[in-house]
DNA sequence: CTTGACCCTGTAGTTGCTACAGGGTGCATA
DNA sequence: TATGCACCCTGTAGCAACTACAGGGTCAAG
């Protein structure tokens, strides 16, 4: 039942860089070795991982993501923390979303405001430029 | 009317760090020294500076600004390419905008789900974890 | 003449990977 | 048995766009 980290890899849609990645920065354990000096994954590995990937495609930063997987762990422990965890996360997305509203709607009235003639009169290189011109 | 870079940072709000980050790759020229080695700025590297940042502020990445600012030096040029790049730009926001409202419906339903119980039957953990529990 | 705020260079850290270089392993096939 | 190929190993450097030191020098004020 032991995987490769290629096979690991395409199980969870993770490169094999990144699974060593991972490792190193103690995300996930270092597995065991086949005698070729392989690394052998199990289910449980498996499991770690796919939790990760899940965890990181919602957008948790993965400092955020290793408390997730603490938490998880702890199984007896009031799940307040991972609420609150995921909450924070909530309203960090929600103010990149309101960043990014905002300068789309500054980006659209600069490009509105081009009227196709040469750079000397464009609006948007007028709009970047310092006041006094 | 020469300022050091500590007074063209605070006149532009940028880090007196960045200021130099942003010569050694290019994005500003090297501005001549004072006997005692200080960087001496005038009026075109503020105006530079000032452009830099307001295209910064909106989000076009550094490879865009360095584009964007060699258009404008060239003022006879059809502004067909300022536009484009701008365009350009705001699709890049639009679709950030969209993966993040995505993110942002399915954080906030794993959050509804949350009951308060214990880790053990946290909906946040379960729908992180593999399906097969 | 000393304090303190500023300036200098150069390098390493941040986040989350990704991409080599330069090797070793394992299996199939001729 | 040789050889080819896909895969694995370590270690290091690169990406964006800065930021943060360390270890110095400069300059004006008191």
């Amino acid at each position: 039942m032991a995987l490769t980290i290629g096979e690991l890899g395409k199980a969870t849609d993770t490169k094999v860089e990144t699974i060593r990645y991972y490792e190193r920065i103690g995300l996930l354990p270092k597995p065991p070795r086949t005698g070729g000096n392989y690394r052998a994954y199990d289910a449980v590995e498996l499991g770690r991982l796919s939790f990760i990937r899940r965890a990181r495609d919602l957008g948790f930063p993965l400092d955020q993501v290793r408390a997730l997987l603490s938490l998880s762990d702890d199984r007896g422990r009031d799940c307040a923390t991972v609420d609150a965890l995921a909450r924070d996360h909530l309203s960090e997305v929600e103010r990149k979303i309101a960043d990014l509203t905002a300068l789309r709607r500054e980006l659209a009235a600069l490009i509105t405001s081009c009227g196709g003639g040469t750079v000397a009169d464009c609006r948007i290189i007028e709009a970047l430029a310092p006041h006094n011109g």
